[in-house]
This record gives C-alpha cells, sequence and structure tokens, in this order.
DNA sequence: TTGCCTACCTAACGTTCGTTAGGTAGACTT
DNA sequence: AAGTCTACCTAACGAACGTTAGGTAGGCAA
C-alpha cells in the first residue's frame, strides 16, 4: 500500500540509485557498468563518484534499501492483523512481501536475485540486517504453530526458507502488469495451507 | 542416481566446462573472466578458443548440459514410476529434479541461477529445450489432476512454477553435505501436496 | 621419415572497466 | 560583492577484459 519511491522524476542520488538497480536486476551486478547507469541516468560516469564512493558502495545502498522496503511491508502487515485470524495474518505477511518486491521500486526484486552472487565484502555489511528480516518471518511461523494454525511438528526453518524462495522465485515469470498481485498473494497463501492435493479424495 | 559428471580428473574440454559452471554460479557469468576460468583449470586464456569459440558459447554449452541432466533425470523418473501411485510419481520427480541440482555437477545449479541474466542471444538459443523441459512438467501435473491426486481446479501453470520455484530456490540456502536429499524431497512433496496446516484443527 | 593433427603456449590487439584529478557554472550565504 | 557549496563536467589513469595471431611439442598416419 505504501509506494516508497516516486519512480520517475526523482533527483541526484534518487535516479542513481533506481536507474541501478533496475540494470543490475536486468543484467546482473558486473555487467551493468558505471557507464551505462550514468547513460540511464543522464549524466557521466564519474558523476556517479559524487554520490557514491564506489561501485559496491552503490549495490550496498540498493540491497540495503530493498531489505528496509521489505521490512517496513512486513511491520504494517503485522500491526494491520494484530489479533487477526491465522490463515488472514499469513495472507497479509505473504501479500506484503510480494508488494515488496513488485510495487516499491526495483529494489527489492534486485536483492533478492543479486544478493548470493554480490561481491563478499558487500553480502557481509548486509548479513545482519538481512538475518534480522528472516528473524521476522521464523517468529510469525512460531506464532503460528503456537496458535494452531500450522501443524505443531512443522519444520518452522525450512518451511520459512520454502515459502521466501517461492516468492522470490516468482520474480521469474510473474508480471505485475499480467496478473493481479492479489491472486498471487492468495494463491501462494492457499497454496502453503492447504497444499494442491484433492481435499475430496484426502 | 545416474551420475553424468566424474567431475575430478575429466580432460580438457570437459574440465573447462566443470570449472567454468562452477565459477558461473558463484559470481555470475560476468563475473566469472576467462583468465580466472582458465587458472581453475591450469591452463592460459588463450587455450580455452581452442575448446569453445567464445566466452558465450562456453555458457551456452553449460546451460545446454543443465539442462540436459534435467531432462533426463525427470525421463528416468518417468519410467521408473509408470503406473505407481500419484504421490509417489510426484516424489520421484521432485527427487529426480533435486539430484539434477545436487548430484550431477554444477550444469543444473549453474542453468537455473545464470539463466534469467544471460546475454539475451545465449538465453535465445537456449529457450527451446528449456519450454520442453517446462511441459515435461506440466503433462506430469496434468495427470496428477486427472488421476484425481490433485484438486480439479489446479492452477496447473502457477503450480509448476512455484513447485520448480520452490526447488530451484534451494540452492541459496540447501547444502547437500549438510542435509539429506531425500529428507529435503520429501518435504518438499509432501508440502506440495497437503501444505503447512494442521490437519488436526481442519 | 615426413607430415599432419591435437592441445596447448606466448604475446599482443583494441576495448572497456572502475576510478581519480581537476575544472566550472549556478545557487545560496555572509 | 565575495566566498562557499553542490552537482555536475572533461580528461585521463592503470588494470582487466575477450579475443586473435602465430608458434611448438608430442602423438599418430602414411
Amino acid at each position: 500500500m505504501t509506494t516508497v519511491e516516486p519512480t520517475v522524476e526523482a533527483p541526484g542520488r534518487d535516479r542513481i540509485l533506481d536507474e541501478a538497480a533496475t540494470l543490475f536486476l536486468e543484467h546482473g551486478y558486473e555487467a551493468a557498468s558505471i557507464r551505462r547507469i550514468a547513460e540511464a541516468v543522464g549524466m557521466r560516469a564519474a558523476s556517479i563518484y559524487h554520490h557514491f564512493n564506489s561501485k559496491e558502495d552503490l549495490l550496498e545502498a540498493i540491497l540495503r534499501r530493498g531489505l528496509e522496503v521489505m521490512t517496513v511491508a512486513f511491520g504494517e502487515a503485522s500491526t494491520a492483523t494484530l489479533g487477526a485470524p491465522g490463515p488472514e495474518r499469513l495472507a497479509a505477511h505473504v501479500r506484503a512481501h510480494l508488494a515488496a518486491l513488485y510495487e516499491n521500486g526495483p529494489y527489492t526484486a534486485t536483492h533478492v536475485t543479486t544478493f548470493r552472487t554480490a561481491p563478499q565484502s558487500v553480502r557481509a555489511t548486509i548479513v545482519p540486517q538481512r538475518d534480522a528480516y528472516e528473524v521476522l518471518w521464523t517468529s510469525l511461523l512460531d506464532d503460528l504453530v503456537t496458535s494452531g494454525l500450522l501443524a505443531p511438528d512443522t519444520a518452522v526453518g525450512p518451511a520459512r526458507l520454502m515459502l521466501l524462495g517461492g516468492m522470490n522465485a516468482s520474480v521469474e515469470w510473474f508480471d505485475p502488469h499480467l496478473g493481479s498481485l492479489d491472486d498471487l498473494s492468495e494463491l501462494i497463501t492457499r497454496q502453503t495451507l492447504y497444499g494442491l492435493s484433492n481435499p475430496m479424495t484426502d
């Protein structure tokens, strides 16, 4: 719901972040050169260094912003569904994560696609913030086990990884201009909770 | 079960493919230079060009091999479970895909992590073979709907994308040296079919 | 024995990379 | 009016990139 980025016509530093994130997302970190980023922004390569100390700093800022978008979205979903029934709470958080991926600029999508192959030094500085986001999900799933929605023997660790992995993997095929984000959220939530099997014969 | 690659001590061309796939997987296509690949193999950069016409050709060969490993594994699972009950068939194919990811060299893992950001010309030549693999999964899921295992109103397209996406996403966190591939297969199959919800209260 | 083929090598090419040094035009401050 | 700061610029650096030309040593064929 909350739109973090205007995406168009942001000045200076934010324009660079926008265009760099878009190019990192599409071609990867190494393949997107400072000169191509600068060209997309409409300036010269050297001018980038007025705003960022290095290409790695630029990547780090983008990864951090992506994580921030996710974290804020998670928090909003949490406060919005305090005391709500389990399925509704899960659905809201799924929807929030997907909104972070598709509706708040390229930062989150760039994070999930670029983090794995980012330079080690960049990854290291991001890891704590990333772990914190995963803890949020772990707590949520723990709560849902406690409340009885999820099976008591649920392996919360793998379940979290699979749920996040499945949502993140959707950036490879889901196009928010073609499909509805609400439909996708509902599909993922329902499938996560109840699976694909035929309830009639089960 | 079938091991396609000896992985160690393969001569010439195969050694190059092995080391290149490993480096592409770890750092991405652009970040892994011909010189670093050659160094890993134990030869000079120019010697790579005795075996491949270009870096893009090398990538294409790796992506193709990854797809071939997947396709062969799928076929073996299919023939091995002809006439078997639905859950068993699905489990076998899940296990086959995961084995392709983790037990047959870095080719399949490189494919799933590198394809999206590969140069457009390389992607274009791979797409038909990739589509063919997806058709295999679509047919399998269609069969499972027909046989009554999956709900009649299952959206097979999204279901396939989520299942494959979830399995592929596991390369970000699953380590076959730490966890059992059979356990992971069983977890994914069960979660795909029945979800996480508590069967007692449902 | 000669000649070819395979599998490498050294050396170098032009290009692009990230990055730095130093300059400038305009706005804002004093 | 003078000085300072911001946001860019041109020009250039050394390093690394993919790639090519041309050479060589060993095995195999005639």
